[in-house]
DNA sequence: TCAAAAGTGTTCTATCTACACCCATGT
DNA sequence: ACATGGGTGTAGATAGAACACTTTTGA
């Protein structure tokens, strides 16, 4: 949905987008990036990044690279998300949306001079271009779920972290706070993630054992 | 899906097909309705029920549409599965897939000379066209996921059951036999159904109280 | 009176929640 | 020595699972 010059649409055929949710967990914050539209339609109103789909791969594929192409990390945790259709409303479309999970350490944002990135506090956004607020909603609340029954929260930590870190990222996500101890022990009933015998020294205080989910696969409880 | 001629594509636009993976509890077992394809691509082989998106409503409603075309049912319960890319291989195109329930008193199957529409076991299904068999276990385990946090079951049966019917009902869908009193107990418990205070006398025994979903919108637990 | 399905409660187990103190380190 | 965050266990409540007898009706 970003390319906004028209091609002549053919019989019963359709623009093809696909759109990415992509989330990072910064400033103890679940974020999401977002594109600054410069140009026409929507212009001034940021959106969520996306492209034409040539159909020269899959959907997944083309996904991928545009979540390649905002942040420049490779393997990241993506999933499909939902399908709109009408969009934009000034031709038919569809826009299949994915979200993705990002660890910020690994993203390095490009901006152009068509478009700005910047993280937005899922929190506090403002009104976006093309119903975007909907999707994202969605996307959060499916990330939320998800954390409940799946490894997901893999897509959004470096290899090795504390148990002090994985429980700030599950309470960004989650907006809410949760019982320290009784999470620990939670985590480590579920298998998904094991101690890897090192420690990480942090200041004037106790070292914290660093862990690693078992498998960076996704993984159902 | 359905109409194999091709057009000429466009630059950038491709096909958009809406599809429907359409339940019902039939003789006890959850099913799932198919067509037989009389017309190449995927000739001689059962696919679920689709069309070309033409763009001039919703992907919903089209989906909608669909669905009253196969079953001559209004007002079913539908809800958007998942986007695949490239199901036919020989264009670039998406199909939309969708799913809904229905209950089979209400659906009346319209045949035509070029495909055949049949009610299928989903635990018994053939080899289908385009990957369908694929879409359908996604299907199978979304209903069996919503069963549980949601009241979806309206949508199989009629305004009014027997606690027994119900049962049945979440039985054929997930497969497993569950205990009648705990059944009975957790369904009253969570607010979605009620009594309607009607009786039905069926057979030497006795009544069984008929029952009513108190809403027949989607309802979360 | 009998067969056949409807209706109903309790016990046990497992899981989740709430909660407070000692430990290892750097300054 | 002290301030800082890391690490640990238990008791109570809640939810889920297992399980058997009585009731109402038609034949």
């Amino acid at each position: 949905m970003r390319a906004p010059d028209r091609p002549p649409i053919g019989e019963g055929v359709s623009l093809v987008a696909a759109i990415v949710v992509i989330f990072a967990i910064i400033d103890g914050a679940l974020q999401v990036l977002l594109v600054h539209r410069s140009a026409a339609p929507e212009r001034g109103r940021w959106a969520l990044p996306g492209g034409r789909w040539d159909g020269t791969a899959t959907l997944e594929q083309a996904a991928t690279a545009k979540l390649v192409e905002e942040t420049g990390a490779h393997d990241l945790y993506l999933e499909q998300l939902f399908t709109v259709s009408h969009l934009d409303a000034t031709q038919p479309g569809v826009a299949v949306a994915y979200f993705a999970l990002v660890e910020p350490a690994r993203v390095c944002l490009r901006s152009s001079d068509e478009w700005v990135p910047a993280w937005h506090r899922v929190d506090a956004l403002p009104e976006l271009a093309f119903r975007n607020n909907a999707l994202i909603a969605q996307a959060v609340a499916r990330v939320r779920a998800k954390l409940d029954y799946t490894n997901i929260a893999y897509g959004l930590l470096p290899d090795a972290f504390t148990l002090r870190e994985l429980q700030a990222t599950y309470e960004a996500v989650l907006g809410t706070p949760l019982d320290r101890r009784n999470f620990r022990k939670r985590m480590l009933a579920t298998g998904l993630i094991a101690a890897t015998g090192e420690q990480r020294r942090d200041g004037a205080h106790r070292p914290a054992l660093l862990y690693a989910f078992t498998t960076r696969e996704p993984v159902f409880l």
